[in-house]
RNA sequence: GGUCUGGUAGUUCAGUCUGGUUAGAAUACCUGCCUGUCACGCAGGGGGUCGCGGGUUCGAGUCCCGUCCAGACCGCCA
């Protein structure tokens, strides 16, 4: 037997006892009368204690060699302590150590296990064995653990049954680059991991299993940020014969139970905000609503003067910054050069200050009057010693911008706070979105949502103007997750392929299994997808989502702990049947 | 594919703009002391290919070019 106990459980009323512990040496404090150590494991601390009256010279020599991290199991007794530890559960006792083994040695860990490391993000990952031992990591998986567990039960009641997916699966040239693994046994081809289930859910339907969820890996071979990795976790569910508004009631159920279990907070009903509407009030489909500054279109109120650069513009938008009419000139200055920035991309910002004695100061005095200027404040809703930052431009990129600005105001005013939650649904999506590039549309969801009732013919006429059955739920400025209802209708869903450029015979070729499926009595079906590492790291309050992950990889696309990806034995490749014609390694 | 930032002791960083003695701090580590520590304290000690390659210079951690690695962002992510 290793233990009796675990680090974390020991209290006054175990005083007494012989006990036995097993652990990890976080640390000792070595008075030479008394050595104390503070002996780890995932339940907590537990201080062990060694002095010269109680404990034998000679252990006290063998303990005063141990190193952190060395793995050891001790026997003694609980007592309690005449110093007491408030900080700690176990803080009252401490263990008379009567024997000590040794289970195995530690080298000294290249950072320090402790709750402020010292440890920099590479060095965690490349040891990330050691950061898991460390209490934000720790706790970071064990609270993973725990909405996991919630998901499951919560949806299980539900009547939700989880089934497995494969993910050797067929590649598809829609979407995110897939992740692809040639086959042996069928050389020259290829499987293809999934960016996610979505066939496959729908296959379900049409097997009648009514209710689907899992908790599933997919993937994506695209470029990574500090929150997007190539494999990720998502909360996958599917229904049958409902509406769009019984998928929003039931994750709105589901999400709103998450919030109120963790945070014991209630968000009551979670407010329905159209794409067109987002787009116009918050220049972003996924709005922070957790503050104010919506935007407030200044066209018709500031195009009637002189000033060239509004009256050219498609859109003027402004902001109501609140209190920061006392911005200095090099404030100011900051602002207009961050929006300027080429990742940004602004061409300027004007600004109006409205001083706290009813009068105006702005960058454009030149052209407006202080009726105008009070007008705009008006339209802003601005109180008197806010500050209104306008941007004009195109549409779409003056909306992009303006998004930006806010986010970052928002930042610098501390207006994001963490252990608030503002839920919210964005529902009727564009169906399809023009790739500026190409020319050419493609589904701004998937290619199998359904369109809205009765603006099927309306693809033919004005593709962009047609809004789909889709929804995405936002937490907090975050996308956390999305859906829709799905064509279940063969011919409908031939003639959504046809508009996305599909020949007859490539939509045959890539997706006639399921087209062929829906010929045998397919119910009416829709979903959603919850991205559970993002989930987890926002009901955790923490902005990165690698903490929430165990083994993350690098921006990269790296696990710099296990060194991959690499090159493949030789053998392997011709068994294959590959040959690598050029290598980044070729060259170095 | 692009833009930006960084790489100096085990670790986290300062020093680089403005080139010049033996490259510093904190922490970790080692030794000694310490009668209740828990971020213990005190005294002492060891520890550096300044990412790598080339160039400019009497002289390069510092300036220039290239390269590798890491991070953030844009493109991308149906």
């Amino acid at each position: 037997m290793y233990r009796s106990h675990n680090c974390g459980e020991l209290r006054v009323s175990d005083c007494g006892q012989t006990v036995k512990l097993s652990g990890w040496i976080q640390k000792s404090r070595d008075k030479g009368f008394m050595i104390w150590i503070d002996l780890r494991d995932r339940y907590g601390i537990t201080q062990l204690i060694l002095d010269s009256e109680r404990s034998c010279a000679e252990l006290i020599e063998k303990v005063r060699e141990l190193g952190r991290e060395t793995v050891i199991q001790v026997e003694g007794e609980v007592v309690e302590r005449s110093a007491k530890n408030q900080n700690i559960p176990t803080g009252e006792i401490e263990i008379v150590v009567e024997t000590v083994e040794v289970l195995n040695q530690a080298k000294l860990p290249p950072f320090t296990i402790e709750d402020q490391t010292d440890g920099g993000e590479e060095l965690r990952m490349k040891y990330r064995y050691l950061d898991i031992r460390r209490n934000p990591v720790k706790k970071a998986l064990m609270f993973r653990h725990q909405v996991s567990m919630m998901v499951r039960n919560y949806l299980s009641e539900q009547n939700f049954v989880e089934v497995e997916t494969p993910y050797l699966i067929k590649s598809t040239p829609e979407g995110a680059r897939d992740f692809v693994v040639p086959s042996r046994m069928n050389q020259g081809q290829f499987y293809a991991l999934p960016q996610s289930p979505q066939t496959f859910k729908q296959l379900l339907m049409v097997g009648g299993l009514d209710r689907y969820f899992q908790i599933v890996k997919c993937f994506r071979d695209e470029d990574l940020r500090a929150d997007r990795q190539p494999e990720f976790t998502q909360i996958d569910c599917e229904m049958s014969f409902v509406t769009q508004d019984d998928i929003l009631q039931v994750f709105e159920g589901l999400t709103s139970y998450l919030i109120e279990e963790i945070h014991g907070v209630k968000t009551g009903a979670f407010p329905r905000m159209t794409y067109d509407e987002a787009m116009k009030r918050y220049g972003n489909d996924k709005p922070d609503i957790r503050f104010g500054m919506e935007f407030t279109e200044l066209n018709e109120l500031a195009q009637h003067r002189d000033f060239n650069v509004f009256n050219s513009a498609e859109l003027v938008v402004a902001i109501a910054v609140p209190g920061a009419a006392e911005y200095t000139r090099k404030q100011i200055d900051a602002l207009i050069n961050w929006v300027k920035r080429p990742q940004i991309g602004a061409k300027g910002m004007v600004y109006v200050k409205y001083n706290k004695d009813g009068s105006y100061k702005s960058s454009v005095d030149k052209f407006y009057t202080q009726e105008d200027l009070a007008a705009w404040a008006q339209a802003c809703g601005a109180q008197k010693g806010d500050l209104i930052c306008v941007l004009s431009g195109d549409l779409k990129s003056t909306r992009t911008q303006m998004s930006a600005l806010r986010m970052q105001l928002a930042e610098q005013l501390n207006l994001r706070k963490a252990d608030e939650f503002a839920p919210l649904w964005v529902v009727d999506f564009p169906l399809l979105e023009l790739d500026e590039e190409t020319e050419v549309y493609h589904a701004m969801h998937h290619p199998f949502t359904s369109p809205k009732e009765g603006q099927i013919e309306l693809l033919d006429k004005d593709p962009s103007a047609v809004r789909a059955n889709a929804y995405d739920l936002v937490l907090n400025g975050n996308e956390i997750g999305g859906g829709s209802i799905r064509i279940h209708d063969k011919e409908v869903q031939k003639t959504m392929f046809k508009h996305l450029g599909f020949t007859e015979q490539e939509a045959q070729d890539q997706f006639g299994f399921l087209m062929n499926a829906f010929e045998y009595g397919a119910p009416p079906h829709g979903g959603i997808a919850f991205g559970l590492d993002r989930l987890v790291a926002i009901l955790g309050g923490q902005e990165s989502i690698r903490d929430f992950i165990a083994f993350p990889k690098n921006n990269a696309g790296r696990d710099v702990m296990i060194d991959a990806p690499a090159a493949v034995d030789a053998n392997q490749l011709q068994e294959l049947g590959l040959s690598i014609t050029n290598t980044a390694s070729d060259e170095s």
